[in-house]
Order: C-alpha cells, then structure tokens, then sequence
DNA sequence: TCAATAATTCGATTAATCTAGAATTATAGG
DNA sequence: CCTATAATTCTAGATTAATCGAATTATTGA
C-alpha cells in the first residue's frame, strides 16, 4: 500500500460513523454481518449506511458477499494489518525509537 | 483516548499533504522540524501548510513549540502508538485473530 | 404474478475541507 | 527605527463529504 493508499484508508476510517461501522464488523468476525444488521445495531439510514459502506468497500476496508438478498460485509483483516504496519514501519521510526513491537 | 478521538487523528492522517508532513517530521526525529522547513521540503504554499499543521496540532499529533520568530514542530511518538494501540485492540480481536504483535 | 424484504441509487441540501493570495503579527538584526 | 524573515490569520472560491427521504432494483415466497 502506497502513501495514497494509506491516507485513503486512514481517511474513510476516520469518520465516526465509519469507524463504528469497521468495529462492529470486527466484533462480528470473519463471517462478517449482513448490512441489515448492522443498521440495526448502529441505527444509522439505510441510505447513509449505503454510502459509507461503499467508501469503505471502495478502499479495500471491508469486502461485501451478495447471498441472494443481504449484503454481507466483512472486514478485511489484511488491509487492517498492511494499514498499521505501514503506521509503524513509516512513521515511528524517529531517532529515539524502535520499530516499535512491545508497544502492548 | 476515545472513539470521537480515534477518528479525528485517523481523519487527519487522511490526507496526503498531513500525512506527508507527519511521515517528514517523524523522519526529522524528536527534534522536529521548523515550518519553514518543511514547508521548503514538501513544496506546500506558507497558509496551506499553516493550516494543516493547526489541524494536527489540535488533534494531538503535533507538538509546537515557538523559539522567537520560528516555530519547531514536533510529532507526538505517544499519541500515534496510542492510535495504532487501539486499531490493534479495537479492531483486530476478530474471532479468528489474536490481539497481532508478530505482525511485522 | 404480487407483496414483502434487502439494499442501492437518485437528488437535493447543508456542512466541512482544501487551497492559496493578501494582509497581518512578531521578532531579529543592522 | 527600519527591513527582512517566519509564520499566522483573513478571506473567498472551489471541491468534496455527509445526510437522508424517495424512488428503484433485485429476490424471495405465497
């Protein structure tokens, strides 16, 4: 993931709605949660929802399955992952400071 | 830090021209850099830059300090580790993923 | 085929962000 | 005191994002 990339991903995360969204389908796991549900859950528009589950699908956030009717999103671990090892790899690399790994 | 917090730090890192300056200023080390420098390193016009900075310093990603006429920026190791502690807490504790620390 | 359900797309509005030149403030040094 | 320098604030236009009701598109099942 190239610089562009990163700040795109960042970008979509870093809405509230969004990030709500990217949370409860990691909670939900990697069977994910079908765009119903997490309406439900989060009682956001179905048209609002729509719009930022597509911003996040666009990016490589969360993949969406069609079972016949529902929408099933899931998120995706890797790009998660790519996203944070960026964040270590590229920015916490200052005079003072490891690669940082034992951070937790 | 909270949920609202999270996405307003990601929200800013969202940006090519921000995420740019954090990336320099992490390179520059503890010591930061001057605007004036990475204004002259980025080739971002004086208020555009004067204005993502203020939104950086906001959140917290940014320290600045005034030393008479210049002013050092300073990135803010902690809030960051803060930031990718919670997208490893929060966000990867999918049922199939432990809390990653061997990721890189 | 029809009604119900799941979700998207459309369309319009409002709000926020980005951009950058011009004006301004603060400070250093001659 | 004056000039140069460092940076911000002001202002305004352009772009992009957020919101959500209404209309639309599948798809299921009676």
């Amino acid at each position: 993931m190239d610089h562009e990339g990163v700040a795109a991903s960042l970008a979509e995360l870093g809405n509230t709605h969004r990030l709500a969204v990217f949370r409860f389908l990691v909670k939900a796991g990697h069977r994910g949660a079908p765009v119903g549900e997490i309406q439900k859950a989060l009682d956001i528009p179905a048209s609002t929802l729509s719009h930022h589950l597509s911003r996040m699908a666009r990016v490589g956030l969360i993949k969406q399955e069609k079972h016949s009717r529902t929408i099933v999103c899931i998120p995706d671990y890797h790009h998660l992952q790519n996203l944070i090892g960026f964040l270590q790899a590229e920015c916490c690399i200052g005079e003072n400071m490891e690669p940082v790994a034992a951070s937790l």
